[in-house]
DNA sequence: GGTTCGTTACTTTTT
DNA sequence: GTAACGAACC
């Protein structure tokens, strides 16, 4: 079969490569993907290559589904049904690996299960939290977050533990080397593995157990890795490692979208690569073929401003495209507000284009949500605080733990009295230095507390009732299904009760994340996890994975936007001290990376790339708007490719003012009075009037479309299982009459979303069903069939909710 | 022991 | 604008 058609000359040597070290040099929208998923169709059908014995590692999980599902469309029938080439992230190759033949480190790490937990970020934290108040520091000295950072930053680069000695003469110096040594002793007396250890254990496994790395070493006979900029020292060692004698190694990789050195990534691994693997073959893709000429220009043009590349200059076959907008804000709400109206008029043009808004910071992304939310557009929000870091979550998650490791300390303490149940700080102090004195458990502590009466009548009812509790929890956990169990959680420690009872408006949004945890679990149970595979599943699910292809409107960070293209994309925030970052500033290698950052964004776009910025921005909330200027990113692009728009510039070149208004059709220059006419009509005509509070929280959002009786607009949060798309809205009355515009043209505001058709069918879209709590609702998703099918259901006065037939026990009328 | 309220610091980027 | 913490109350 032939992979071959359709690719350039490079693409179809990368793809033609067997055997042997090879470098592929993959500028921005050069079609690495399509290269490595043709290569690896290439081995398998053409080279009789083992499905399994290939494993490509990806940089989220979602690339490797999606390259997961493009090869399988590539082979068809040629692939053995139920076999596929190995497609994972390091993290979760390295849980893979460890779960299986990682019984073998205890020689070395003493304690190490393959029933090891993975320890994320708020674990972590409360790991070093629980060493301060040990040893009384004093958070303020050093922020356990920093310190936190200084201990992964010694684990993961290049010096290891000496890396710790530029601390040496600080202050902070006597602590953060007893730190270190004492988080990792509590992480492996707890059997836990935080991120940085699931590669070093890994590379350690193999690095020391001649057994295990000789089996990996003939299960896998090539290796394939991507976004090799980004990879680590660790992440290179388990390269050398894993690709053996054979040095079937390719990578795929460009070192001017090198984004990540602020976690380990070290640009090395790629400049480095033909003297780390001799004889290896360097193929540099430079045709583009995603982007316009004038932005691949503008882009190309900002990065050669880098000292520390390769060098290349990326061309293309298509046409010039729009000029580049530059828009001035008059402050950050005023950006907010016009990306939205310029999201309304292209989405008019090109109702097809997906759209991202692109910034440097997640907390940029409340102005935008709220400007979109004004304009009624749904939107999709990748990252910030994700589904499985909600409170809520993390709670049942912990739960989940201590059933089944209840020596995890770190569950233990979270949920020990959440909901209260009269075990409080005393006690737990307790049980703490009982567990410390005798070197035991926390777990095991609490046992002899009890058994020897050890503490006052109170607190030993408390915890006996609380003891109780998790062992007929345990002994249900091995003979029901996930979702039964997360249920049982749910009812039998109250946490369902306490939320209930909570008379806080948000406590209703966390039972509906509730909820969609029980959907995930009981998926989960339909795929076969089991417990163990559900947490490490929500320990590994990275920001990324959550973007959504349907959603029309995305709002990403540009590192979350990495590998991803958009017909339209607008790059906010475009100033000094923010992009580049501020603390970005003071090296010349930290400004380099903020400009491949820049790179990375503008790259994004297919079509159309609106670049703005703000003359004034407040830094937090309450605090001044301060004066910003624009990035000098902006002024390395050609001023030829730019359409300079909004408010004069101060620092303005005076020959761009002749550009303002100039355009004609699409006009920016829209102050903020103006803006707010548009929104006014536009509310008026969607009769959603806006009360003028700030609806920053995601939970808020539900909250905002509930009080007016109205449905969501749309996805709230990307983490969360997605809901449908934008539900039917109430026909909306013209309005009386349109703003007069302060200035010419007049923005249409947007149209009300349609109706989506409406398929009449038993239990289908469009039918209605009756649900025992939230009544009669319409259907307005539906996915698979029979009792498993899941269906998102509009209830009037409830807003959507996302049920499994099977379990909601709700009837379908007919 | 639990809850409420006021103060504080906070914003890079994330597997 | 808000999350996290601690003091002061119940």
């Amino acid at each position: 079969m032939d992979f071959l058609s359709g690719l350039n000359p490079p693409q179809q040597e990368a793809v033609r490569h067997v055997e042997g070290p090879l470098l592929i040099l993959a500028g921005a929208g050069s079609g690495k993907t399509r290269v490595v998923t043709h290569r690896i169709s290439n081995l398998i059908c053409n080279h009789r290559v083992q499905p399994e014995s290939i494993l490509a590692v990806t940089f989220t999980n979602k690339a490797a589904g999606e390259m997961r599902a493009r090869i399988g469309s590539l082979l068809g029938s040629l692939m053995p049904p139920g076999r596929g080439p190995r497609l994972a992230t390091f993290h979760s190759f390295c849980v893979q690996l460890l779960r299986r033949d990682g019984s073998a480190l205890a020689e070395w790490r003493p304690n190490l299960t393959r029933q090891f937990l993975i320890y994320d970020d708020d674990d972590q934290l409360a790991v070093i939290k629980g060493l301060y108040k040990q040893h009384s520091i004093d958070d303020k000295v050093l922020p356990a977050r920093q310190a936190l950072s200084a201990i992964s930053a010694a684990k993961s680069g290049r010096d290891g533990a000496s890396g710790l000695a530029k601390y040496d003469h600080t202050p902070l110096g006597k602590y953060v080397a007893a730190l270190y040594e004492q988080y990792n002793e509590a992480l492996i007396a707890a059997n836990a593995l935080d991120f940085d250890d699931l590669l070093l254990e890994t590379a350690r496994l193999l690095r020391s157990h001649e057994p295990t790395r000789r089996a990996w070493n003939d299960r896998l006979q090539f290796l394939m890795v991507d976004e090799y900029q980004d990879t680590n020292r660790t992440q290179y060692e388990l390269v050398r490692m894993l690709s053996g004698n054979r040095n079937n190694v390719c990578v795929v990789g460009d070192e001017d979208q090198s984004i990540y050195s602020w976690r380990g990534a070290d640009i090395r691994n790629i400049l480095d690569f033909e003297r780390d693997f001799p004889n290896a073959k360097v193929i540099r893709l430079e045709q583009n073929y995603r982007s316009t000429k004038n932005i691949l220009e503008a882009a190309s043009s900002v990065i050669a401003n880098n000292t520390e590349r390769k060098g290349k200059w990326l061309w293309t076959d298509s046409g010039s495209g729009p000029k580049i907008t530059v828009y001035q804000a008059m402050d950050a709400e005023n950006e907010a507000l016009v990306i939205a109206d310029q999201i309304e008029k292209g989405l008019r043009k090109n109702p097809g284009w997906r759209v991202a808004v692109l910034y440097r910071t997640n907390s940029q992304s409340r102005q935008i949500e709220e400007a979109l939310r004004r304009y009624r557009r749904a939107y999709n929000i990748v990252g910030g605080l994700s589904f499985y870091q909600r409170a809520e979550i993390k709670d049942v998650m912990a739960y989940l733990k201590v059933i089944f490791v209840p020596s995890d300390p770190v569950s233990l303490l979270r949920i020990i009295n959440t909901p209260a149940r009269g075990i409080g700080k005393t006690t737990t102090d307790h049980i703490e230095q009982h567990a410390r004195e005798h070197k035991i458990t926390l777990w095991k502590a609490m046992g002899e507390m009890l058994e020897y009466r050890m503490l006052p009548g109170r607190a030993e009812v408390a915890l006996r009732a609380f003891r109780h509790l998790i062992e007929e929890l345990q002994a249900k956990a091995g003979d029901v299904p996930l979702q039964v169990l997360v249920s049982e959680i749910l009812e039998r420690t109250g946490y369902l009760r306490m939320l209930k009872e909570d008379r806080d408006p948000s406590a209703e949004t966390r039972i509906e994340n509730l909820n969609e945890l029980l959907n995930a679990a009981a998926e989960a149970h339909a795929r076969g996890d089991n417990a163990a595979n559900f947490l490490d599943h929500a320990a590994l699910v990275s920001d990324a994975d959550g973007v959504d292809e349907n959603s029309q409107v995305s709002l990403l960070t540009v590192h979350n936007a990495k590998g991803l293209e958009f017909p339209l994309v607008f790059l906010a925030g475009m100033e000094e001290g923010l992009f580049p970052h501020n603390r970005s500033k003071d090296s010349a290698a930290m400004m380099e990376e903020e400009r491949r950052l820049c790179y990375v964004g503008m790259t994004r776009a297919e079509k159309e790339l609106h670049i703005s910025h703000a003359q004034t921005r407040r830094r937090w909330g309450g605090g001044p708007e301060e004066a910003a200027m624009r990035s000098r990113f902006i002024a390395e692009i050609p001023k030829e490719l730019c359409d300079f728009q909004g408010l004069p510039p101060a620092d303005a070149i005076s020959g761009e003012m002749d550009q303002l208004g100039a355009e004609g059709e699409v006009d920016l220059f829209s102050e903020r009075g103006y803006v707010r006419e548009t929104v006014k009509w536009t509310q008026q005509r969607a009769k959603t009037p806006y009360p003028g509070k700030t609806y920053n929280s995601v939970e808020n959002i539900a909250q905002f479309f509930k009080d007016r009786g109205l449905p969501p607009p749309g996805v709230p949060r990307s983490s969360a299982p997605a809901p449908a798309k934008a539900p039917p809205m109430p026909p909306a009355p013209r309005p009386p009459q349109a703003p007069v515009p302060i200035r010419p043209p007049v923005a249409q505001p947007p149209q009300p979303f349609s109706k989506p058709p409406v398929k009449r069918k038993s239990g289908g879209e469009g039918s209605t069903v009756n649900h025992p709590k939230y009544g009669r609702g319409t259907v307005v998703r539906k996915e698979g069939d029979g009792e498993d099918a899941k269906l998102t259901v509009m209830f009037p006065g409830h807003g959507l909710k996302k049920l499994i037939a099977k379990y909601a026990g709700i009837k379908i009328d007919e």
